[in-house]
DNA sequence: GTGATTTGTTAGCTTCGACTAACTTTATGC
DNA sequence: GCATAAAGTTAGTCGAAGCTAACAAATCAC
């Protein structure tokens, strides 16, 4: 009859499988880590170095300038930072508020994988991978975890 | 200038940084990632329904079907996984093994979540996308405190 | 001030991972 | 057995993130 009827088993952008929900969580976390580190990154130049020069992120970041040139375009067309020809990288409103927030998140992981006794660098190079993957309610625990002990 | 440059020269491909080391771990991690879910996905279906089946592990991955037959080939051709036009999938050994591995990781970072009092859905959730950033080293200290607790 | 070095940009290439649209094959219902 | 529904495939699009090569601008050394 009518083929089109009863909308049989995928209602929109509905997953209806916790899994699935899971899974579409971890990849929106994925979209977001690049930026958030960037913008971390950025203000901790600033911070130290008084300025954030491209190819200052590409050594840390361990990529090549192009690859930073093309990422820095994105992020300002995402608002995050600012930049101008052959100048040093700024962060708007927005992305220093961003960069607080991932600092904040960078700083409880490590010091919670740190109270656990792991070693400082493998602790370092976990965080900068599970800091974009914790909700709130686990740095909560993280946090509380780390003064406890 | 800048004399505190404490790596003034990058010769071949080496990071000669810490950070920028940590940064290429991530995101050869970050790599792997996708590979790793799906053949412990496949694992589970293959155990708890028989057969892994595209159309399941579309929705159980929150993605739609052609993205599951693109992977699939992919993972094909990194000798993860066998198929067969319109028949289920099959993991190679290769494949096999992975998915175990997978499956301890994924097992030993849930339990240590809930163990620290997180509830199951945001565990389940954090595990998801942390399971893939966890060294070997950080896995042995959460099974002990999940054991010890 | 000029030449060399460093830094930054642009163009173009590649792979991945997502999507929609349109089609084919297989399975189901009756 | 056949029509229809479900499952699977193919083709094509898009943006992100990496790279190299080549060039342009800025800065340094002197
Ligand atoms: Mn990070
Ligand atoms: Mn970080
Ligand atoms: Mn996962
Ligand atoms: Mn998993």
């Amino acid at each position: 009859m009518k083929p089109s009827d009863p909308a049989p088993q995928t209602p929109d952008d509905r997953p209806a499988d916790p899994r699935a929900e899971a899974f579409q969580g971890v990849r929106a976390a994925r979209r977001s880590e690049l930026a958030e580190d960037y913008v971390e990154l950025i203000a901790e130049l600033i911070h130290t170095q008084g300025e954030a020069r491209p190819v200052d992120i590409a050594a840390k970041m361990g990529v090549t300038a192009p690859t930073v040139a093309k990422t820095l375009d994105r992020l300002a067309r995402e608002g995050l930072v600012t930049r101008a020809r052959y100048r040093s990288v700024f962060l708007t409103d927005e992305g220093r508020a961003l960069a607080q927030e991932c600092r904040r998140r960078h700083e409880i992981v490590l010091r919670f994988l740190l109270s656990l006794g792991l070693d400082a660098e493998t602790a370092e190079r976990d965080a900068e991978g599970i800091e974009h993957h914790v909700s709130e309610r686990t740095l909560v625990l993280f946090s509380a975890f780390a003064i406890r002990s």
